[in-house]
RNA sequence: GCGGGCGUGAUGGAAUGGUAGACAUACCAGACUUAAAAUCUGUUGGGCGUAUGCCCGUGUGGGUUCGACUCCCACCGCCCGCACCA
């Protein structure tokens, strides 16, 4: 007896595909275009299951919109610049091209079995040349347009090592191989005016309906805008230049209840100051201690040193306040220095309290409550609340209302501006490493920063490089620096950093539309191509990727070379789970854990009948033992098992458990779905059988139901009713053609997911041409209704009965049955009800 | 610390504010078999009960509603991000 073979089946299809070339995306205006992108790799080395998942879902939507008419592009490429690379070298002694190069090939013949509908022919990857010397044409035309500019900015410096670190390679405020104390020091960066276009990445955020609300929501708090006031103060015995503080508060309704002004370590004061005094210096060194992220600096413990300066308060001259340095002021937001209001921060309370300075509250919950606080009182903003020192507005208002007439009254008087600032920063994309692309500029010692020519494009990284030893290989180097000013041709130097490799993944999109032009994008193509209509990846990139692609887009368009229509180039945004894997623990006895792999466990047991603690759904990693190779499987039961299964457990924005049993189920339910078309294809033609009309009824819902699912990211509810299908299909008694007709439609719905399997299933039934570009079935609507409906009866709310009615029945006929319902009569007892509610087609609820 | 999300049977999960637990796993039982595997069929949230049936149940506590897994408030736990990981 024949049986299910996917060794056999997916490289046969697969090769069928490949010949016709039916995945190539060529322009053509026949055909509405569809642009499916998943977010491109980073080449590892192996694909893990969260790879399968990420590009299964993204197969399945290309593969539906080939079905439904459209012209599909639905490439891939290499995130192929980074750290990993350079930490392979160095631990290993490779070289990070071979090595990332390898890792392409490796991984793309891992991906091929997975037999995804991608335009191979588009594939790149960030460390060709070909890209990099493109992206460095752009960063020039972004320099003559004034969107990148030199500044100085704060890095991670590991003074042993003396080197700069990523945040990743700072562990508890320690560098990671040195594990000397981390400083933070100041360097000469390139920057992106990322913050020029705050307001409008903010606004546009409403424009893009088919993004997830969380994502808009947590870029919107990114970018956070802020309404307050700017105003100085004027400074007593403060050095020359130093008269006046200019602070920024978002509260200025609490201006009564400041008890001290606090400035940044990185303030031009408290450099001033450093200079100057040995016990500011060692203080504010002490604060530069640590790393440079925000969670760092926000959880640290929080610092503070009276300067002895004094400001005068702005409305009552009288009254004087300390000004601290603080280390949890950051340079970088407002203007660096704040008032502090301890009754209403926490922040600010924890300060004053610490250093004895007075919390006065400016408003309380009512005109009953004490004035003496145990913690800061921070009521929401709409909240009213009775003003004890407040200066404008109402005694009784709220916070946005005093707010406002705090600025008001302050602008009146000559005291301050209401500003609106923003909490994004510039983008700093200077990297002091080698494997990332080299920003294209010169120094000249006449001319100063020259940008490269472009006819000098792609300045190309060195391949003799050494990474044995910590910095940059490209500052080492012997000749790479040495060159010619492009202005004076004098001899100069290179510029030796490189970009963030952020830069490399905020245009790959557009160039996806035109791999190979010789400008960065050709017009024609990007036009015909972008947007990209559905935009696939993980959660974790909500903020940052997709904020720095979306400044991208628009600085293309200001350099030309993207269209007006691409601005926000991904129409819409889905964010997928991770795969998980069970954990397998033992401790040692030193009560240390161990891992074991999943093979090595059975029934909960070792080998040797040791018990294994099991801990559920967790994110697949090397060290914990737990991951689940994507070859092992496909060698196993087939790429379109693992394709399903991945698809099939879990609504794909969430995570997934991966399971051997399911897994296992999956497989076998492929296999069922085969012997059926078995079984029909030897089925005597026009034989005649029962339930027909049943078998056809259940088929056009399907076909509505998965459609549905399919076009909504509902894949596993989509999978749920392919399952309740093949069951139907499995016991019916109709007739061939049905039976055909039956299995021919569930090959053609699978097909997106399964698509070796629904090749297969459709030559065995004698199908036409390929199934891949078979056009998607279309339900009946008129097979969709039922003529009667099951509603159930409540009463008070509790399912007591169910009615069997007329699909159309109006709503006075149901009630009268409902009423008449022997369940409702025993509870009522003869009373009246007091309501009935009916829902037509849902529900009637009886309120007794 | 700050911002965002999630929490439902033994397990993964389903459910436009309208029958909680679809579908799948696991377990149990049955058919087929000398037997096992494979395959097929059936049962399964907890409790009471011979039973028509009744009570409880969607992290915890409150609220809105005829009706809440779904909306609101507070709390607990887990996950993602925090600008040099990709």
């Amino acid at each position: 007896m024949p049986r299910y073979t996917p060794s056999k089946i997916e490289s046969r299809w697969q090769a069928a595909w490949e010949k016709d070339d039916i995945f190539k995306a060529v322009r053509s205006a026949d055909k509405p275009k569809y642009y499916v992108l998943e977010m491109f790799p980073y080449p590892s080395g192996r694909i893990h299951m969260g790879h399968v998942r990420n590009y299964t879902m993204g197969d399945v939507v290309a593969r539906h919109k080939i079905a439904t008419g459209h012209n599909v592009l639905h490439p891939m490429g290499w995130d192929a610049f980074g750290m990993p690379a350079e930490n392979a070298a160095m631990a290993t002694g490779g070289h990070p091209r071979d090595w990332t190069y390898g890792n392409i090939a490796d991984m793309r013949a891992q991906m091929k079995p997975l037999g995804l509908s991608i335009d191979w022919s588009r594939e790149f990857a960030t460390c060709d040349p070909e890209y990099y010397g493109q992206q460095q044409a752009l960063f020039l035309d972004f320099l003559e347009a004034g969107l990148v500019y030199r500044k100085n900015a704060v890095v991670n410096w590991d003074p042993v090592d003396m080197t700069v670190l990523a945040n990743e390679q700072v562990e508890n405020g320690r560098g990671w191989r040195s594990g000397a104390l981390v400083e933070r020091r100041e360097l000469t960066q390139w920057f992106f005016k990322i913050s020029d276009h705050s307001e409008e990445l903010l606004e546009a955020l409403d424009t893009l309906d088919n993004w997830p609300a969380k994502v808009k929501l947590m870029q919107s708090n990114w970018i956070g805008r802020s309404r307050g006031l700017q105003f100085a103060f004027s400074t007593l015995d403060a050095p020359e230049g130093f008269d006046r503080i200019e602070v920024y508060t978002t509260r200025p309704d609490t201006l009564l209840g400041a008890s001290f002004v606090g400035i940044s370590p990185d303030h031009p004061l408290a450099r001033a100051l450093e200079r100057e005094d040995p016990e500011v210096a060692a203080f504010v060194a002490e604060c530069r201690k640590g790393g440079t992220t925000e969670e760092a600096i926000e959880t640290a413990e929080k610092l503070g040193r009276d300067t002895g300066i004094r400001v005068r308060h702005p409305f009552d001259t009288a009254q004087e306040l300390p000004v601290y340095i603080a280390n949890f002021i950051l340079m970088d937001y407002g203007t660096g220095a704040i008032f502090g209001c301890p009754a209403h921060d926490q922040r600010d309370f924890d300060f004053a309290t610490k250093y004895g300075l007075p919390i006065p509250p400016v408003f309380l919950p009512d005109e009953d409550h004490a004035d003496r606080l145990d913690e800061a009182y921070v009521p929401p903003k709409t909240e009213k609340v009775f003003y004890i020192r407040g200066f404008a507005g109402d005694t009784h208002q709220t916070g946005e209302k005093a707010i406002d007439a705090a600025i008001a009254f302050c602008e009146e008087n000559g005291v301050g501006q209401g500003v609106t600032k923003y909490r994004l920063r510039d983008w700093g994309l200077s990297r002091q490493r080698y494997w990332g692309c080299p920003i294209p500029v010169v120094h000249c010692d006449a001319c100063g920063v020259v940008p490269e020519k472009k006819e000098n494009l792609p300045i190309e990284l060195p391949y003799d490089v050494t990474l044995d030893v910590p910095g940059n290989p490209l500052d080492r180097h012997p000749t790479w620096r040495d060159t010619e000013c492009p202005a004076c041709g004098a001899a100069a130097r290179r510029e030796t950093d490189t970009m963030d490799t952020f830069v490399d993944s905020s245009w790959y999109y557009a160039r996806f539309t035109a791999p190979h032009a010789e400008t960065p994008t050709r017009l024609e193509d990007a036009e015909y191509w972008m947007n990209v209509d559905q935009y696939i990846g993980g959660i974790e990139h909500a903020i940052l990727h997709l904020l720095y692609a979306r400044f991208f887009a628009r600085a293309m368009h200001i350099t030309g070379h993207l269209p007006a229509s691409a601005v926000e180039p991904f129409d819409a945004l889905f964010t997928q789970g991770m795969v998980t894997h069970e954990i397998y623990q033992t401790t040692d006895e030193r009560g240390r854990p161990v891992y074991h792999l999943p093979e090595e466990v059975t029934d909960g047991k070792l080998a040797d009948g040791t018990e294994v603690q099991i801990i559920p759904s967790a994110k697949m990693s090397k060290s914990k033992k737990n991951v689940v190779d994507p070859l092992g499987i496909i060698d196993r039961f087939g790429a379109d098992t693992a394709r399903w299964f991945v698809l099939s457990d879990s609504p794909p924005e969430r995570d997934v458990e991966w399971t051997a049993s399911g897994a296992e189920a999956a497989y076998k339910h492929l296999s069922r779905v085969w012997n059926i078309s078995d079984r029909i294809a030897g089925m005597e033609e026009n034989a005649q059988g029962t339930g027909d009309e049943d078998l056809m009824r259940a088929m056009h819902k399907t076909i509505h139901d998965v459609t549905v699912g399919v076009e909504s990211f509902g894949f596993n509810a989509a999978i749920a009713k392919l399952y309740a299908f093949t069951a139907t299909l499995q016991k019916s008694q109709a007739g061939q053609d049905s039976q055909r007709e039956a299995i021919m439609t569930l090959a053609q719905l699978m097909a997106p997911m399964t698509p070796h399997l629904a090749e297969d299933i459709w030559a065995m039934q004698g199908g036409e041409g390929l199934i891949a570009t078979a056009p998607w079935p279309v339900a009946d609507e008129a097979m969709l209704v039922d003529d009667t409906v099951t509603m159930p009866i409540q009463i008070n709310g509790k399912r007591r009965a169910e009615i069997k009615v007329r699909a159309d029945m109006p709503k006075d006929e149901v009630e009268a049955l409902a009423l008449g319902h022997e369940a409702v009569i025993r509870t009522l007892d003869g009373a009246a009800p007091k309501k009935v509610i009916v829902v037509p087609g849902r529900i009637v609820n009886v309120v007794a």
